[in-house]
RNA sequence: GCCGGCGUAGCUCAGUGGUAGAGCAGCUGUUUCGUAAACAGCAGGUCACCGGUUCGAAUCCGGUCGCCGGCUCCA
């Protein structure tokens, strides 16, 4: 998480405040400050949107020549200019459409001609009928010369610019106008400001250091993973401390499962494109899919993009009756999607993944207390990674859109279970319409990375739809066919976007039962290198949550503050320091990752001050 | 995929048209050391790749690939 001290970003309340707030108001003026300059600098420009975010501001422009990062320096300037004029910013109400069509050609265009007008004409277009239209106008007559700005706008805004002081352009970038990848390309530029020097030094301060909690950059250091050009972009090569710590993340969730009655199965990498075909992830998946494979006798074959249509084969190899529903088939099932080739990152996005997945046939009986069964492990889950800042997001169906499929009363009935499944839980989650898969509804966890990036992990999602598709069935106690409903739940989400997340939460300093290393044994010098072996034995043969514990000695011929400085680097949890002293006494000295120095103990005793 | 940026040793980075550099890591030797960097030496680069301009290219131009920020999309 960024700790943006500005604007606590969880929470929709926060965000309400913040939209209230002066620093909003400041930042959305910064934004027609930005246009100002720009429709100066490049006369004709074509201005589009340009609200305040969350850190800061931007504005979509189609400006007559490219804009590049150099060109911002200059673009800066000019805003700076400006805001000391000291331009009053004033708030004016079109009569009427017709008035406001005017203003818009006439004025906001500042005689460059009415092509500029594009995009604000279509916006106008999309005020509703009947409700007011305003503009905000700034302007200053100086050295024979009138500067002025209108801009079409619902505000609010600042009173004057000269109040526009501690700001910062930072980056560019290509943004859709209207979100649509049909229309044009517009350039967007990004920018942030604060009220105070400070404040701003502070945030840009904050952004170095979040940097330096990338898990691209922790995964390197901590050789958690990596990345060849040779195996290609997005595919991921688990490095034995990465793959260590994965495995404890899944040996955690697996016992878990068991003891909530799921049955693990395991399927193929490849299918025939028919099961695809018949599941229909053919038409809603086609552009995601790696390139097919055909073999001798043309069937065609795709590496799975998912894993739900093996667990329906399974549910339907043999008669189903109601005695044996609810059914929990788990796997922590690799998938693979080409992501485009701009959105691959690190393994927050990868092309190779491994879900946690698992797919329930439930009743509709069962579908409210299976869920809630999946809400407390997902809670459980949560808790155990030590995950507080999240959102919960209910994804619900967006009325004005045709693309879902299934009747209405079962999206009705499953976004009750859902919300009702939350409510029991005391959940604090959120409405989201529109976020739905197009099958079913589904309640997502939404957590922030490094750089505030929000990314979807842990999901429960509501089936109607396939099943329908597979024509599933179960016998009921009136001995006629029924369809049973399907959940399709991942707590992680998947393995590499939640070890992502939390080395980033973490700063790659993992808790004890996590940490890739949990003991490092460093031998002063080189005649206690037998007696560290045999101490790594020894705790080797002990067992922590029902696994060997990790330990390494680190026999290297260095000082020890040199041990202790590469081990402290490498977040390892526990240091334990061996030499005349504790040999003759039967001791080792402690060190503490986050303690330090906690002084010297049996091992017995540094055994039972382990954290639970 | 699109817009913008970046690509020099394993890592971090110097090097603006004239014989490729530093620190860390690595290797070798010396040191055997009690809580955050011992000392010395050695080795390591097709300057991402391909093409062009030039007497001469890490440096200038074009293309390709990869990575980074954003858009779109998603676990």
């Amino acid at each position: 998480m960024i700790p943006d001290n500005s604007i606590p970003w969880s929470g929709k309340h926060a965000m309400e405040a913040y939209e209230q707030s002066h620093l909003y108001r400041l930042r959305h003026s910064a934004a027609h400050l930005m246009a100002q300059a720009l429709t100066e600098l490049y006369p004709g420009v074509k201005l589009a949107i340009g609200p305040p975010i969350e850190n800061g501001f931007y504005y979509d422009v189609d400006p007559p020549e490219p804009i590049r990062e150099e060109d911002l320096p200059r673009i800066e300037k000019r805003m700076k200019e400006l805001a000391k004029l000291d331009m009053r910013i004033e708030r004016k109400v079109a009569a009427d459409r017709d008035e406001a069509r005017r203003i818009i050609l006439e004025e906001t265009t500042l005689g460059q001609g009415e092509e500029t007008a594009l995009y604000k004409l279509q916006l106008l277009d999309a005020i509703p009928e009947g409700e007011e239209v305003s503009f905000f106008d700034q302007q200053r007559f100086t050295n024979g010369k009138l500067r002025r700005f209108i801009d079409l706008c619902r505000g609010p805004h600042i009173e004057t610019t000269k109040d526009i002081k501690h700001f910062k352009l930072m980056s560019i970038a290509g943004a859709s106008w209207r979100g649509d990848v049909k229309n044009k390309q517009l350039t967007r530029i990004y920018g942030t400001a604060f009220e105070t020097q400070e404040e701003l030094d502070a945030y840009l301060h904050m952004l170095e250091e979040a940097k330096k909690r990338d898990h691209r950059l922790l995964g390197r250091e901590l050789s958690l993973f990596m990345f060849s050009p040779r195996v290609g972009p997005g595919l991921a090569l688990w490095l034995p401390k990465g793959a260590v710590l994965r495995e404890t993340m899944t040996d955690f969730l697996r016992k878990e499962q068991l003891k909530r009655g799921y049955d693990p199965v395991i399927t193929p990498q490849i299918a025939s494109i028919k099961l695809y075909e018949k599941s229909g992830h053919i038409l809603t998946f086609k552009e995601k899919l790696f390139p097919f494979m055909e073999d001798e006798e043309k069937e065609t074959y795709i590496l799975k993009p998912m894993n739900c249509p093996f667990h329906i084969e399974i549910y339907q190899s043999q008669m189903r009756s109601y005695r044996d529903l609810p059914i929990r088939y788990a796997e922590f099932g690799t998938v693979h999607r080409y992501e485009q080739s701009g959105e691959v990152t690190g393994i927050l996005r990868a092309r190779g993944f491994t879900q946690d997945d698992a797919h329930l046939f439930v009743t509709p009986d069962q579908l409210q207390d299976e869920f809630i069964g999946v809400v407390e492990l997902m809670q459980t889950v949560l808790r155990k990674l030590g995950l507080t800042d999240f959102r919960a997001r209910v994804g619900t169906k967006d009325p004005a859109s045709s693309k879902y499929v299934g009747h209405d009363d079962n999206w009705q009935a499953a976004t009750e279970a859902i919300t009702k499944a939350c409510d029991a839980m005391g959940l604090d989650y959120f409405v989201s319409p529109g976020d739905a898969a197009f099958y079913g509804p589904k309640l997502d966890l939404i957590i922030k990375d490094a750089l505030g990036r929000d990314w979807q992990m842990g999901t429960v999602q509501v089936d109607y739809n396939l099943p329908e598709r597979f024509d599933l069935e179960y016998i009921g106690e009136d001995s006629k066919p029924h369809r049973p409903i399907m959940i399709h739940r991942a707590p992680f989400g998947s393995l590499e976007r939640m070890i992502g997340l939390l080395t980033e939460q973490y700063a790659g300093a993992f808790p004890f039962w996590l940490s890739p290393v949990q003991i490092a044994i460093l031998p002063i010098a080189d005649r206690h290198v037998e007696a560290a072996e045999a101490l790594s034995q020894r705790l080797k043969d002990t067992l922590f949550d029902s696994r060997p514990l990790r330990v390494q000695v680190d026999a290297r011929r260095e000082t020890l503050g040199k041990k202790i400085r590469d081990n402290q680097g490498q977040k390892v949890p526990y240091m334990l320091i061996l030499g005349d002293r504790d040999i003759e006494e039967g001791t080792v000295g402690v060190r503490s990752r986050e303690q330090g120095d906690l002084g010297a103990m049996t091992v017995d005793a540094f055994l039972g001050s382990l954290p639970a």
